[in-house]
Formats: structure tokens, sequence, C-alpha cells
DNA sequence: GATGAATGAGACTTCATTCAT
DNA sequence: GATGAATGAAGTCTCATTCAT
């Protein structure tokens, strides 16, 4: 196998598992076995369990950005209708989890984050940037739509976006109820129509 | 010492590190060392560091209810005041610790949940239970403010009410800034406005 | 409670649960629970878990003379029938425990002797001793019989008899099987026969 | 070092210890530091202490019928001989490492079997098979002398001869006198003649 | 004499990480 | 570049024992 796809592949094993068990929940022996690797190759590309972190936080903001936000603007110009998606779009991953799993695994960045931030300032500000790479599509969204909820101004707004999808996978994870991200989902449409 | 003293006291540490360097950042020994008495104290009153959570977390729900609900609640009766008073005194509460630690240690409940969930039932139906002691309140708030958001529920009005004072700590946590507890604050006034 | 009783009564649980679980296998505070006194009280009683066991050889000694070997005695002068009727009561105790628990326990002096002769010569003495107290009796059915094995003396005779209802004991236990006392039986007799 | 090495390396190791010091008188530090490796190590080769004492009751019965068994076997043909030997080598053995230590250890299989049958019906079972294994020994002697002793069937002479050794060396060790062996020696002979 | 509560030492086990080939 | 094997540090938990009332 070619340097990267190894990487690549011990990097998704790695966001799978952190997502699906959380970062202690998960140990470098089952990452490497679930992987396929032995445990010293794992260290070769990555220095340390943080280091993997940091890098799977990555790869897994760009792929979310890839397949929810990038997917659904190509999808649609209209800013309600992108927002919907965009719920609809996680919700459905979500529920497909859960079926199959029984678990809803919630948001993983937002996991991953909670569970380190006070121990891993690195984590936290990681975990901050992948969030914050959402943030010009909710931008967008306002833009476009032109109004401003009452008060709020353009960082408000977006920012209020991102806490509302947070929120709601927050909740689906600790109800375990995947509904709950359709909750936030009119939540938001709401929030944008005031 | 009584029992019961003892085992508040150590509830008292355990409520305190776990909030502020989450549940696999606080060993046995540091919380009994922290609490002041020996290891096997802690494990005369609890059967395990799960037990212990578990216990802690039942106590922490208490004394928010009492701190913050019941206490904003016996402050004012108008629903759109007691839901500002509320953020407020989060709010200020946070401030507090941010100024004294330079970091924002997010929800205790959500934050224990989020990292657990996965791994142990028990603690997220405890979490679980923990927040939704508080929904009463803002039950009453809904049901004093007269009107429901558009299109929401008496039950979804709640549960979004909560969501969104999650998203708002969740959101302070990973920033770092105890302010997103305000723009939940204004988010939620909002919210309850449409 | 008057003194003597309360320690008799420890030392009787005592006897019990080594016998049943082993010293290692049994713990002070399962120990003072079981008695029903407070742990501090058994202290009171006895300096160590040592001291507690030694005391218990002692008193089950006295009782497995009482109850086996003198009622043995009080019934029948033969010597063969004597020796036959003690494995018989050491049987039908052992089936009627394996009956009720699905366990043989082995014999209570060879088991705790076993577990405890290296790291504590005062227990393994305290065995020994206990053990030499039956001597005696096998010593009368020896001379009661008149005759000798071939080639073995008075004190070797009466040796191999307890070794003989050592080892059964002890295959009874590791069988988990109450009929290899009876194998005992017939081996004492056959070779008291020689 | 090769796995198989080190792994014999550590099952050596407990063997020794084990039967030295009994189960529960060797902690993993001990067995760990004497063999030379990392606690960790053991860990890696052997899941728990249990499953290491599993191991190495199978290990050390391998050793056992090699040694004791087998090479007597190779040594004469003669039942009688055949069955003087094993006793006479079983002694020959716990005399030197009385002279070196000063206590009679007794038999592994038994003193770990009688240790931790109640408490793990695993190790009462392994100990049961590893003692077994030796019956076909005890068989081919009782074959090859012809005759059976008065009253007993084959199968009951096999376990009569197993008894017999294993009431010898719980002897030995209670009394902490390698002799105890050789009265063994003669009872199993007398009793293979009547 | 008895007890509720506390304790120091140490048990087993697991972790992230590194070494030697 | 990859791996089988090893490791130091630390983790949770339990034990026999003692204190203070």
């Amino acid at each position: 196998m070619k340097k990267e796809d190894t990487q690549n592949h011990i990097l998704d094993t790695a966001i799978d598992l952190f997502w699906a068990k959380s970062y202690h929940g998960v140990n470098m022996n089952e990452l490497s076995r679930v992987a396929g690797v032995n445990k010293a190759t794992v260290y070769q590309h990555f220095t340390s369990k943080e280091e993997l972190a940091v890098a799977a936080i990555h790869r897994a903001a760009e792929r979310t950005e890839e397949f929810i936000y990038q997917s659904t603007f190509a999808e649609t110009q209209d800013p309600k209708e992108r927002l919907a998606r965009i719920y609809h779009k996680v919700f459905q991953m979500h529920e497909g989890i859960f079926s199959a799993e029984g678990k809803c695994r919630g948001c993983p960045f937002v996991n991953i984050g909670v569970e380190l931030s006070t121990s891993s300032g690195r984590i936290r500000k990681t975990v901050g940037r992948a969030l914050a790479s959402f943030e010009r599509y909710y931008g967008q969204i306002v833009d476009a739509h032109g109004t401003l909820p009452n008060g709020f101004d353009r960082k408000e707004t977006v920012s209020s976006l991102m806490a509302n999808m947070n929120g709601a996978l927050v909740a689906s994870k600790l109800e375990n109820r995947p509904g709950a991200i359709l909750d936030g989902q009119r939540r938001a449409l709401q929030f944008l129509a005031m």
C-alpha cells in the first residue's frame, strides 16, 4: 500500500472509532487492529494518539464539508432549502447509524472537543477550526436569505446556526433519538425566518 | 465526620473535578487527594468510579435546580425575565470560572454525557434524567408566556429551549468564550417571541 | 451476648467460610457481615486474620474430634467398624454439602494448611497439630486390630491412615465427587487388613 | 527474544513461584520481576493471572509427565519397580528442595487446586485434567502387575494410587518432612501387592 | 464491649508508546 | 516502511487493619 493510502486508511478508522466510542473509549491496540496494521505502523505515521486525533479531525472536517455542505450547495440555491437539506442529510446519516447500532453518535467534532478540550488546548483549537470551517456555508445562507433575525448581526446569526446544530446533535446523542435533529431543523428555519 | 457529610464532600469534589477536567481526566487518586480522604474511603461510599459519577450527576442536578432555576423563579414571575435570568446566572458562573481558570468548562451534564454515553448507557440515562429535570422550568416559562413559537407545540418548544442552552454551553466551551452563553440567551428570547 | 459466645460465633463463621471459600477467598468484611458483628469487633477478639484462622483451626479440630471420632468410638468397639464409620460419617457430611452447594469442600485442615503453609509456618504447625490430634484414634484402631500391615510399624501405619484420609478428601475436592471418600474407605480397610 | 521463549520462560517462573509460595502468595509484580520481564509483557502473553495459572498447570503437567513418568518407564519394565521409582524420583526432588529451602512444597497440582478450586472452577478442572493425565501410567503399572488388590477394580486401583500419592505429598508438606513421600511409596507397593 | 468510619499498602490490569529486527 | 515484542507509568479497585466515639 502506498504511504498516503495507509495513512488515510488509519485516519478513516480513527474517525469512525473515535466517533463511535469516544477518544478514551478506543485504545491504540483496537485502533491498529481494526485498521489492519501494526501498532508500530500507526506510530510511524502519527507521533501520538493526540496527533492522530488532530489529523482525524482535519480529515473528518474535509469529508463533512464535502458530503454535507458542498453537496447540498450543489443541489439547490435557495437558502432555506439549503439549510433544511443540511439538517436532513445529517439526520439521514444519524438515522442510518441509529438503525444499525441502536445508538446515536452525536457530532464527531463536538464529541471529541467536549471530551478533550479541558485536557488538550490543541484538540480544542482543532475542533474549533473544524467547526469554523463550516461557518462560511451558514454565512452564505444568511447572506442569500437577505434579512437577519431581529437584533442579531451577521456573525451572531451564523454562530447561532452553528450552536443550534450542535445543540441538536447533542440532544440526539443524550436522548438517543435521531428525531432531535429534525427538531433542530425546524428551530433553525424558524430562527432564520424571525 | 458523619457518613453523609463525607459522602457529600466527596460528591462535591467529584462534581467539580469531573466538570473541570472531564471524567477520564480525573483519576481516583487525584479525586481522593483533593477530597482529602483516603482512596479506600471513596470506595467505601461509592462502589466504582462510574457509581460515583452517577451520584455526582444526581447531586449536581439538584444543586443546579436550586441555584439556577428555583432561585430565578423566586426572583421574578415574568417568563421572559425568568428565561433571561437563567441564562444570565449561567453566564455569570461561567464568566467567573473563565476569569479564574482561563477556561470555559461547558455544561457539566452534557460534558459527561457526551464523554461517556457510548460506553455507559447508565451514565447516558442519568444525564438524560438530570437534564429532563430542568424541563419543567422551561415548561412553566412557555406556559406563562402564553403563545408558542410558530409551528412548535409545547413539548418541542421546551426541548428546543434545552437544546439551545446546551448548544450555547457547548459553543462557550469549544470557543472558550463565555459570551457564547449570552448569544444563546438572545436566541432563546427571540425563539420564545416568534 | 456474652464475650465467649461472640467469640465462638465468630469462630464458627470463620470455620465455615474458610472451609467453603478458602482463606484468601474470604475477606474480613464478608466474615464480619456473615457473623453479624462489626468488623472492629472481630479485631477485638482476634488480633489478625491469621490469629483468627489459628483459633478457628483449633476449634474445628475440637469439633471434628467430637463429632467424627468420639461419636464413632462411642458407637462401636470393633476397630474395622470404627474405621469404616469414620469414613462414612465424613462421607455423609460431604455428600450433604455437595448436594446443597454442588461443591466438595475437601478437608478443612488440609485446605488451609496447603494454602498457607508456605507463607505462614504458624498455620502449618497449627494444622499439623490439629491433624495430629486425630492420630490417637487411628492408633487405638490399629492397636485393637492387633496386627500391623506387612512391613509397617505402628507409627507408620497410623500416619498412613491419616495420609489415606487426606488423599481421599483431596481427591473428592479436585474431582468434585464425594464418592472419592468411599474409595478411600475401602483403601483404608484393605490397608488395615494387609 | 522469540515469542514462545518468553512465554515459556514466564511459565517456568510461574510454575516455580506458584509451587513455592502458592497462588495468592505470588503477585504479578514479583512474578514479572523474577521472570525478568515487564509486568505488561506478562499480560501480553497471558490475559490474566488465572489464565497464566492455567497455562502454567498445563506446562507443569507436561514436564512432570516427561521427567517423572516417562523417564521412569524408560528405565524399567517391572511394574513394582516402576511404581517404586516414581515415588523415589518424587522423593528426591522434594528432598533436594527441602535441603535448599527448608520447606516441603507438596504437590504443585494439588496445592493450586486446593487453593483455588472453590473460587475458580476453571482451575479445578485444569488441575483435574493434569492429574488425570498421569493416570495412564498407573494404569499400565496395574495392568502389567496382573492382579488387582482385593475388591478393587482397575479404575479404583488407579485412582487409589493417585490418591495415595496426593496424600503422601500433602503429608510431606504439612509435616514438612520429605520422608512422608517414602511412607507413601511403601503404602503404594503394599497396596498393589494386596 | 461494640461500632461506624477511615486508612496505607498493595493487588490486578491497561494504557500509550518504543525498541530491535 | 513495516512489524512482533517489550515497556514504564498509571489506572481502578480491594485488602487487612485501626481510629474515635
